[in-house]
DNA sequence: TTCTAACTACGAAAGCTTTCGTATTTTCAT
DNA sequence: ATGAAAATACGAAAGCTTTCGTAGTTAGAA
């Protein structure tokens, strides 16, 4: 039985970002990405990678020199789980009341909006 | 000019939430409050009501014994930031990603699916 | 007035995240 | 084979959050 994807830290979920994007990485890969962003140390991440390993949320293949890192966890799963907790910290529970918040017209493209109605279709159809 | 408001920690969310509900509360309520579902000593939750009118998150009156405790942000302009951060740091920026997410049709009720296409009727309406 | 209950102030420990320096190991070109 | 470059391992410092104990203060009842 699979566990719950753990909380990541704001520096891990940097890192989960990038492995998500290009799938299995080496430290060199990963650090690299990073430095476009943050000025970091080389070890910095080494160390934090490190660590997720041992929290359980990367898992590394070591037969190689350099070690390639893999999640363990799916993209939508930790984000479900993230979404999940700000819900019930800020929002008392209501996706209704987070979404309306997020769907700012200012930021939100009609693209996205139609895109949202079309889901909510979908949803309404399936329920019948 | 006012500053943005600051990231607020998980306890410190956890007073935000009360004072949002209820206003102005003094620190035993607060703290009667919180022992609903936490249990955390009184000088605690007095310490970090401190620290959190030390970091500009909230006022108090002092005149009476009781000191009155305010959030200086609003409930929303907070969640405005959380969201923002989320978004940022786990969907890449795409509201409407985030949004998807969220209306899990698992947990989201047809009550409040109404209400968010209701919310879109109106955004499509201003914005003609 | 005096004693007690309740409040605030303060400091510090414990735990976690982030950071980096140093040591060690490995690879590969010469 | 040997030295340089690059990788991993490790430990520890620094910074932040959370927690609570203790001391000092104030208000109000007896």
């Amino acid at each position: 039985m699979k566990t719950k994807p753990l909380q990541p830290t704001e520096a891990e979920l940097d890192v989960l970002r990038i492995l998500w994007e290009h799938g299995p990485s080496t430290v060199r890969f990963v650090h690299e990405r990073l430095r476009r962003h943050k000025d970091v140390g080389y070890t910095t991440t080494l160390k934090i990678m490190q660590i997720m390993t041992d929290k359980g949320m990367l898992e590394r293949d070591t037969r190689r020199r350099q070690h390639v890192y893999a999640t363990l966890y799916q993209e939508s799963e930790t984000q479900q789980m993230l979404l999940d907790r700000l819900l019930e910290s800020a929002f008392g529970g209501s996706a209704a009341k987070l979404v309306m918040q997020a769907l700012d017209p200012q930021r939100t493209s009609p693209a996205e909006l139609r895109q949202i109605r079309r889901l909510l279709d979908d949803m309404e159809k399936e329920r019948s």
